[in-house]
DNA sequence: CGGAAACATTTTAGGCTTAAAGCAATTTCG
DNA sequence: CGAAATTGCTTTAAGCCTAAAATGTTTCCG
């Protein structure tokens, strides 16, 4: 049942003319509880990427884009997919070549562009820990049933729809 | 209607004897939808904070949490809340105490513990980030019905549970 | 053609973050 | 009591990350 305050606040609502402070909590304990989940189990990837396998989960995400690239990719397609600065990516980039796990070589035709590729290495070592983080993953969000995955993936793709469009509106 | 392939597997997943490699290529994909949507949305955030208020996103986080603790919070608490570790939590003290928005000072029952609380100047600005940015968070969730919201919240209560479930699992 | 705009990347300065080691204070328990 | 374990915090070393400026390259047009 309605609070009187929450019924004062539908009326006003609907009266365009009045400005009410409206009432958002729940988007913001929604926010709140989408960054808890995402914080526990990238925290949790982490820790075991790096007790497992000696790597961080950055290097870890950009050779999981590469693979899905055997052909390469070039910094700016690897930045716009991680969803992180250029700059980062330089340095990241420069790490696993150091490493052997990555090759970098300019672009025949354009001298702007860099392509990277996984090595033979970057690529035997990434399948080795993909195939245990599945497992990691499957772990984690092992109390979800069949249902309940298909509905959040429906729910999160909406959402993901929604703060792209304002975050559109905002740039524009 | 399910593949073959998929009815296969479903044969051996009731056959405790074979060991079949299972498939979590769903629950892989919704960690990454998840990733996703909360980069994006912390991302539009920080940024929204860096114009507005040239503040960072991790000190209008630890702000938010001594807003709702009057008396204080020691370290420890606070970075248990926030989820990360306490020495990054020390750094970004020092940095509020410098500019003026936190309180620090050492526990009259306990020399190991240090209290800290908003000050006056610190909770003002605080204040008026939080009622702002409580703006953009809805508009960033704008597309979600209230009902889609309800379903988020309660998926994702149960995503932190399992998730929580399975950390627990590896540090026994 | 040639200058302006756009593009891809790197550099810079500053801040965030972690894991691990270290230090001091407190608690536990033989 | 007093040694050992625990607790709260800081320090350290290394890496991640961003926004903004800088550099070199290509494209667009007048």
């Amino acid at each position: 049942m309605p609070a009187v305050s929450d019924c004062i606040n539908m009326l006003d609502s609907e009266t365009k003319a009045v400005e009410t402070p409206e009432d958002h909590a729940e988007e913001l304990r929604l926010w709140l509880r989408l960054l808890t989940c995402t914080t526990l189990i990238e925290g949790e990837v982490r820790g075991r990427l790096r007790q497992r396998f000696d790597v961080t989960f950055p290097r870890f995400d950009l050779m999981a884009q590469l693979d899905k690239a055997p052909d390469g990719m070039t910094l700016s397609d690897v930045s716009k997919r991680m969803m992180v600065s250029n700059g980062n990516v330089t340095g990241l980039v420069e790490r696993l070549v150091e490493s052997g796990h990555l090759d970098r070589r300019t672009s025949e035709t354009d001298r702007r562009v860099q392509v990277i590729r996984l090595t033979k290495l970057g690529r035997a070592e990434f399948r080795k820990m993909a195939a245990e983080h599945e497992t990691w993953i499957a772990d984690l969000f092992a109390d979800l049933t069949p249902k309940d995955v298909r509905e959040l993936m429906r729910l999160l793709a909406k959402t993901k729809a929604s703060a792209q469009k304002s975050a559109g509106r905002r740039r524009a």
